[in-house]
DNA sequence: CGGGGGTTATGTACGTTGTACGGTGGTGTC
DNA sequence: GACACCACCGTACAACGTACATAACCCCCG
């Protein structure tokens, strides 16, 4: 076994904490053990079949007690292996961030930098309901932050000092993120819908032509490439920052005026 | 009273709706009337007393019950003017685009597409709680979608083909939004912090060397002219993609080989 | 081989949430 | 003056997260 008994009991006294990123404070991507072993309850085991149940079911699905009978267990059992729900929302979190590709690849720092945002996109993707989640509030585990560190440190290898290192990062990860976040608009502007979808009538059709006219460009659902334009738009700016120094601004000065 | 007696009862057969943005069925901006008068249950009284509470005492303080107490009315009084809870929140964040200023100013495209995202910006700035909420399930109301009518608009008129500028579009909108979603990261890298904090130790310091330069510039909390880097990048991206069709990308072609 | 201590699972129970249901009172209308 | 219609209320319920005390378990030491 590679699992410690020293697993943390998660109690509000928190005794111990382990550090490393695959021990048994955090979880492997590895499914290998205790995959179908049904009496052992670890902490891998429960964030696993969670962020399982969650893929399948929807996040509102994931509760204390469904994942609890689905694990065979009891409730409370859970309350061992996790100091919270949120605690084992966050440990999903980093599983799935576990999956993005930290490696390597042949190219420039641009190519480095698009491939590994592409990997992270690729994982929020896999597991759609519990990107949405990847929001609010977001603590960053040590999957996160070893993504966090593969990307400043291609922008600081690339030449940009600090600030703009933190600032391309910054905007390359809240677009990253953001893009997951909205995967599920539903745009009502179609009166005859109003009562199918529910909830909102919006707005009649003659008072948004322009929103009519991309109506057919904004199916509701994601087109591949979408993310790939505003990451490469990014990008490009990002480059630019290196020879021009900060990103080119609209002529005018009172863009930003009113009160704040 | 501009209150019309129409006002649907919000029950499950939902009788009938009001169409128009500023109606009885959408919340006004305006606050003039029945700002102070006790007895009248209005749904622009309930949302906007909602959204008050959810400024101050955030998210998860607005329950039925609280925001009932607050209205000095039992919780089931809410229910004749909200189907939902949900419903409620929709109303809220609508209301909170209410508050964008859209208004044409003068300058070119790009600078008027600034204006209106910034102004955006500042909008959900204003209620950071409720911004961060604008996430999962996004629902465009009346508001919403003038917003991005005026927003498609103008990239429609500046010459975008429908597919650019809904590609344009989607990433302006990806990129505010997402920006307000990571207000609130908590970096716990700092194995000092970690008991303080709570719930996570990271990483050990050696090992994010990158991430341990640019703590000092990420402080946490979001400085001024952050958001204005992502935004101003992307503005410049879009404007190119005018005179050259497409964002540029780096040279290889691998980028997004592995599967999904 | 037998006991003991710590860890882990359990059952019960509580507080809080959203909300369905039926009654009630005041108000506008004929 | 009587009726109908709402908005409002009180009660109640199911589902949730989780505290608490207890019981089963396992490994280690004697």
């Amino acid at each position: 076994m590679t699992e410690q008994p020293s697993a943390s009991r998660a109690r509000p006294d928190r005794p111990d904490r382990p550090d490393r990123p695959d021990g048994p404070g955090w979880v492997s991507v590895d499914p290998s053990e205790d995959e179908q072993r049904r009496p052992p309850l670890t902490r891998p085991r429960i964030v696993r079949t969670a962020l399982r149940l969650v893929d399948e079911k929807g996040l509102p699905a994931l509760t204390m007690r469904a994942l609890a009978q689905q694990l065979k267990v009891s409730p409370m059992a859970l309350y061992n292996h996790v100091h919270d729900k949120e605690e084992l929302i966050d440990l999903m979190i980093d599983l799935m961030l576990g999956e993005v590709d930290r490696s390597p690849v042949p190219g420039d720092w641009v190519t480095q930098l698009r491939v590994l945002t592409c990997s992270y996109h690729q994982a929020l993707s896999a597991h759609p309901a519990l990107a949405r989640r990847y929001s609010s509030q977001v603590r960053i585990g040590p999957h996160g932050l070893l993504i966090m560190e593969r990307a400043i440190g291609l922008l600081l290898g690339a030449g940009l000092s600090p600030a703009a290192a933190a600032d391309a990062f910054f905007a390359l990860f809240t677009y990253t993120v953001g893009f997951h976040q909205l995967g599920q608009i539903r745009r009502v502007s179609d009166p005859k819908r109003q009562d199918e979808t529910g909830y909102y009538v919006a707005l009649p059709a003659e008072q948004i032509p322009a929103v009519m006219t991309l109506a057919p460009h904004m199916s509701g659902v994601r087109q591949d490439g979408q993310f790939e334009y505003g990451l490469d738009t990014l990008l490009a700016g990002i480059k630019a920052t290196l020879t021009q120094g900060s990103p080119p601004r609209p002529s005018t000065d009172k863009t930003e005026a009113h009160g704040g």
